[in-house]
DNA sequence: TTGTATGCGTTATCAA
DNA sequence: TTGATAACGCATACAA
């Protein structure tokens, strides 16, 4: 089917070697013979060549390959960092596969395997979290590496986030400011690093603010938006239900709407809610929601640099980066005076 | 780094292909003795041996890759179509590649041109349109490829897609039926399967209704939501504003709701709207938005059936199919009567 | 039951 | 200015 450097060798009479160097290397410094170069060129094109980048990369022992592990590639936030990753690595002459774990650490050892195996120039992980071994393992293979959004405080690996903490913090303070006390946490799967940080800044805030944490309020075990519906419902069911809630993704948002709209809860009037994530559609929700926004763009270029100064530089100290969120305050919380208070525990 | 076939045959003393045969072999079928597999499954995962697939790939003539071209992986339509497909593909024991061709042709060539490089066993397709001889091209050097929501009509390929034109009929007479008759289009890119076909529908449906078509009405330009925001501002500065738009596309259709907030125009009320595709977002907005539906898992099934068909029969006839698309009413739409067309025409 | 030899397509080294 | 050759890691036909 495809014509390799040998059929081109045959077709023109000159050597294998003379062919590669006019297709690929900067053949000006072998000093070809122009018309030894149009000839090979002129053929090339008459045969339809197409370099074979799996022979290429045995041989050079480089790939230009990049690897990219999700957690959800449906989800808005992660689809737009890879987006946005793409562009970075382009810009570099990386080409990039993706693979979706779909939340699942077994399936995200199996991506990292498959990676191994294609022989990835390194990776850029958002790791399921939970469990780090095989990323351990990567890291001592000298594989070069950061992890993006996901990471593992514990694990000396090159990393960039978003503080968590801190934008639980501005989440959960932006609520008690406006009179909440009974404040909700939905969160994500346990175990990982995006749920614990942001769960730990929840609980610093209520902390700091002399709130006592009441553990019901804290419910809910994935990102997906059913477990935002479910336990939305569930908390609604309360004797005395929250005020207000705050949700660890912006999925879980959008189930905790759904729950709300089938209940006739209205928000912000009769509940307040306020999500991590700020995905575009976030401004023309039901009502626009507060929300944390995450710094996708510079995120993912910080990433991309780490990346390409790790494979510069192997044995570089390794760098934790925190980046800093934003609270987009819109329509979806509402102030909170003791007498409405009071009226709606009556009410109940 | 990684260790070989031939480091685990000269830790064990026997022969490459022994060893090849033990780990990726069928290797009962060899009849190797019992010892010595496990002597050499001991050595390769002390030696943590990785098959090299470039290597194998290279010596098989086989990648066990699809490559997948996007117009726009941020687009939740198709993030939701790639996960879909990455796990049908999984299924058949195959991996993929995502280009995001950012819904330009040239990009999408060049997309085309990398994965033929890296030798992938087939490709899916939603092109951008608009062209179509590197396509052909494709085709014509028996790369098993199938043409998913985006194809060309006039290009002998295998193509799934949905009855776009079926779908804007169910659209636009939804409209009519509710009284509207000034509706107005807002277009993706123009020259563009998805574009063409929905038009077309849009114009039959006013056409079938006796309804003229006033290209004034007609406007925009691609899919995004900037688009949607540029010509939802422009049509309400018409001196005799349409009752109704019909989008393209779903992000053009959260463009037009942001115009409409901030023009304080309220849906259904002053506007209807309605859009083509229906991501999962779609009936959290404000308000729920009326829209058409495609069956994406349908699609995406059929799209991996008809690739694994092509790949063991390269010479099939080659089949075109039209899955059915859903209208969803929600909430975005208003009953027209000729008292309310004459108020807000006097009000203008 | 196992080993030897060859080739997949490329590039780098050495030689001419 | 060009060519011959070896090697990247693997799988297989053929031999033993």
């Amino acid at each position: 089917m495809s014509s390799t450097l040998k059929d081109i060798a045959n077709k023109t009479g000159v050597s294998v070697s003379t062919v590669s160097r006019v297709l690929h290397d900067n053949s000006k410094k072998y000093k070809i013979s122009d018309e030894t170069q149009e000839r090979v060129k002129k053929a090339a094109k008459e045969l339809g060549y197409r370099i074979n980048t799996l022979a290429r990369g045995l041989r050079l022992q480089k790939t230009y390959e990049i690897g990219l592990i999700v957690p959800d590639i449906a989800n808005p936030f992660f689809s737009a960092m890879i987006k946005s990753l793409a562009g970075e690595l382009r810009k570099g002459g990386y080409n990039f596969i993706v693979y979706d774990t779909d939340e699942d650490i077994s399936i995200e050892k199996s991506a990292v395997k498959s990676l191994m195996e294609k022989r990835v120039d390194g990776m850029i992980i958002a790791s399921v979290g939970q469990e780090f071994s095989h990323i351990q393992k990567l890291r001592d293979a000298n594989v070069p590496i950061v992890m993006i959004d996901r990471c593992f405080d514990s694990l000396d690996i090159d990393s960039v986030s978003v503080d968590n903490v801190k934008g639980s913090l501005f989440a959960v303070n932006h609520l008690i400011k406006e009179g909440h006390t009974r404040i909700a946490f939905i969160q994500g799967l346990p175990g990982t690093y995006a749920n614990e940080t942001r769960l730990q800044g929840y609980k610093q805030a209520l902390n700091d603010a002399g709130i006592g944490i009441d553990e019901h309020l804290i419910v809910g075990d994935d990102f997906r938006s059913l477990n935002g519906y479910l336990e939305t419902k569930h908390l609604l069911k309360n004797p005395v239900p929250p005020t207000a809630i705050f949700t660890a993704g912006d999925l879980i948002a959008l189930g905790a709407l759904e729950a709300c709209r089938e209940h006739g809860i209205r928000i912000p009037s009769d509940l307040s809610l306020v999500t991590f994530d700020d995905p575009v559609f976030t401004s023309y929700l039901s009502p626009a929601l507060t929300a944390i926004e995450q710094p996708i763009q510079k995120m993912t270029e910080m990433a991309v640099a780490m990346l390409y100064r790790r494979m510069r530089n192997p044995d570089d100290e390794r760098r934790k980066i925190l980046l800093e969120p934003k609270l987009n305050v819109r329509s979806s919380v509402t102030r909170l005076t003791t007498l409405t208070t009071i009226t709606r525990i009556t009410n109940q």
